[in-house]
DNA sequence: TTAATACCTAGAGGTAACTCCAGGTCAAGC
DNA sequence: GCTTGACCTGGAGTTACCTCTAGGTATTAA
């Protein structure tokens, strides 16, 4: 299958601005034309777009990603590099997904704070809660005390 | 206790220049000063500064965290939209550890292949690999055929 | 055949969140 | 008193990642 430019943006989620300039910095280094200039993604391209934002949402510089992409192009002597990085970006994610549960968590104590505040009609009420008297999953994120 | 911008740096692993910044961009209402200038950060500041990396760390932009903390100097009839807010904010999370454990099967895929393809000196043992061959947390990942 | 729509390039502009610099002030130890 | 290191301000500069504009070409449907 082959798509056109504002194809691929709709399945995609990226303006065409943004695929356009995926492809001037190499992130999409094999988008072919037809006669007249206009780009043919066809499915392997739709995959290597898949990585590419698989990448991003890790965290990764576009510069990053363009560097892995070379390294496919570059052939087997680079497959450690390869694995390397990917070894690399699981530990990135392991830690995001850490920092985002324990965010979750404060996030779910200011939920339960601001619910008993609207229903008392004051902040009065939550600010003197005491840990014990909290809902269960509740009184752990406020070990740390925050309180505004 | 009272701290200098120093020492809330070096606590808080931002930079003097943000946590500066931060100030003048009005994330930091409270913090003093000395007569002749100098920051005194006391420890509410410092859960104020919590919350805001908090917030930050959910993917807020800091105009909205400090549209948040004009509404906590406002008093109570702002309850609403500041328990609005973190609704909103705990639905943003969720769909982010959502989003972040499909990138990670993605990731744990690409490092079965790469191991593969290492141990092997080259990418088509993995890439000849069926799915019904591969180690059991592998094989979800690779339903949706990323192949390089 | 013509109107509407989608595509093209080069390059300028925009935004968020810092980051740094110049030029100066302040505080603590010797 | 002097040096050293930490602090101050205003404002310019940087980076990453888009986003848009102008001026033009290509494709498609009526």
């Amino acid at each position: 299958m082959e798509y056109t430019i504002g194809e691929v943006a709709e399945r995609s989620n990226l303006s065409i601005h943004t695929l356009r300039y995926y492809e001037k910095e190499g992130l999409l280094p094999f988008v072919k034309r037809t006669a007249s200039g206009i780009r043919k993604f066809d499915d392997a391209d739709m995959e290597g777009l898949k990585m590419v934002e698989c990448l991003k949402r890790t965290g990764m510089p576009l510069k990053d990603i363009k560097q892995f992409l070379d390294w496919c192009q570059a052939g087997d002597e680079t497959l450690e590099q390869r694995r390397n990085l990917f070894y690399e970006r699981r530990a990135v994610v392991l830690e995001q997904m850490a920092e985002l549960q324990k965010t979750l968590d404060t996030i779910n104590y200011k939920c339960w704070y601001y619910e008993t505040a609207v229903r008392e009609g004051s902040e009065e009420a939550p600010k003197n809660t005491l840990p014990s008297e909290m809902p269960e999953g509740i009184r752990a994120s406020c070990e740390c005390s925050i309180h505004d």
